[in-house]
DNA sequence: AATATACTTGTAAAAAATACACTATTTAAT
DNA sequence: ATTAAATAGTGTATTTTTTACAAGTATATT
């Protein structure tokens, strides 16, 4: 199929995880150019020549989202020969999980790309190249992580409530968890921090606001300590 | 460091497990050519073009082991643009399991190697690039595994007795196990077929032998389902 | 004051993990 | 034939973890 002297390009996707109103949600951006000219993606490029693989992905993560200092990790090196229809490209993908909040969406205008956007992760669009496999795996390593290391913290505020975080772990997880069991098991792990705060009642009952303490994330793989 | 324009060599790099002489081992090639001439390493070579990395991966493997058919599973992608001193080579590394009595290390003439051996995990020798760390990581990610796959069943013959088992599990663990709690926990996960043999007695008591049933490996992240 | 809504809390049962010591079968030596 | 040495095999009690499950509390709205 192609010529064994043709060179590899190697790329980085990153595959970015928020929630968003009430939805888990990835980010995706709108293809100017072929292959897949109009098509949505993962945000992605070429790892340069003196750049580590993370740094490119950060580097990825941060023209989109100007977002840095959040949880990503490497999740698989897709290299299908077939994955891009006109070359060999292998990519190294990663995912991250970031607050949405305070984030302006990005992107240069020169660029390959002629939009950004949260897309819900349970309800996508159809997607460019293999990107809706790495989305998949994505999800499935996120749902592996949670169970060892409360990485959902970075999906919330510093300041937030048990309910608030269990809720990014219903959505994560896509299953109902029990109210009380999952506050007995976080409570145990004392990573959290009670504050002297209450939500300000934006109605109701106001509920108890919550921090992580400083724990330390391993990215490769990331298990954590408290 | 490098001109930008410069392109990135893509190879892979496989650590062979297996169990030898009552200890876990992998397999090292002596390097023929600089960098890093006469040093040691772990196998590996280019990606071609119009191969899928997983069938590199395998061809790596089968031409110094001349095993097909085993647990290979990709471990993580290494891109520091200081692991090659005189180029950029990003590594997608695997790790893989085999039993190492009916094979015969080989290598071709020509090649870029000098030699073939296992090597004790537990006391290497001095390596090439940052092979040191791609095994450390290997191990790291074995004794995940183990966890929640039995895939020690790799390292063993076709039939074993339990303490045989136990012992692989200790090894690769690198810790003593309860031999009790040990084989009650296995044999609740009926995956072991009881067979009517025993061994023949080399010494002493003879033992139960044991064979698994078949069960299905997802060797993207192998989970497993008896 | 009554009502609606979300917040908070505890206990009992089941399941899983751990700790722990003796008997059984064989070979080799006397 | 008896004994010693080596490895195989087995069960129970305790602790820990996980699961299931329902009623009272604080605030805002009407």
């Amino acid at each position: 199929m192609f010529k064994e002297t043709k060179t590899h390009e190697v790329t980085t996707d990153v595959v970015i995880f928020t929630i968003k109103d009430g939805k888990l949600k990835v980010l995706l951006v709108k293809r100017a150019h072929e292959p897949f000219k109009g098509k949505w993606a993962i945000p992605g490029g070429f790892i340069r020549i003196s750049e580590t693989i993370d740094a490119a992905a950060l580097r990825i993560l941060k023209e989109k989202t100007n977002v840095q200092n959040i949880y990503l990790e490497q999740l698989y090196t897709f290299g299908d020969p077939l994955r891009h229809p006109t070359a060999r490209v292998i990519t190294c993908a990663y995912f991250a999980l970031i607050r949405s909040d305070d984030i302006v969406l990005s992107f240069e205008d020169n660029s390959e790309i002629t939009e950004v956007q949260w897309h819900p992760v349970y309800d996508l669009p159809p997607l460019a190249f293999d990107h809706k496999e790495i989305i998949e795996y994505s999800l499935k390593r996120v749902r592996e992580r949670l169970e060892f290391c409360p990485i959902a913290f970075q999906l919330l505020p510093e300041k937030f409530t048990l309910t608030e975080l269990q809720k990014s772990y219903e959505l994560i997880l896509d299953k109902k968890l029990d109210k009380r069991n999952f506050r007995k098991k976080f409570l145990a792990l004392s990573i959290l921090k009670e504050l002297d705060e209450c939500t300000k009642s934006g109605s109701k009952r106001p509920a108890r606001l919550y921090s992580f303490n400083e724990i330390t994330l391993n990215s490769k793989r990331g298990h954590f300590f408290s």
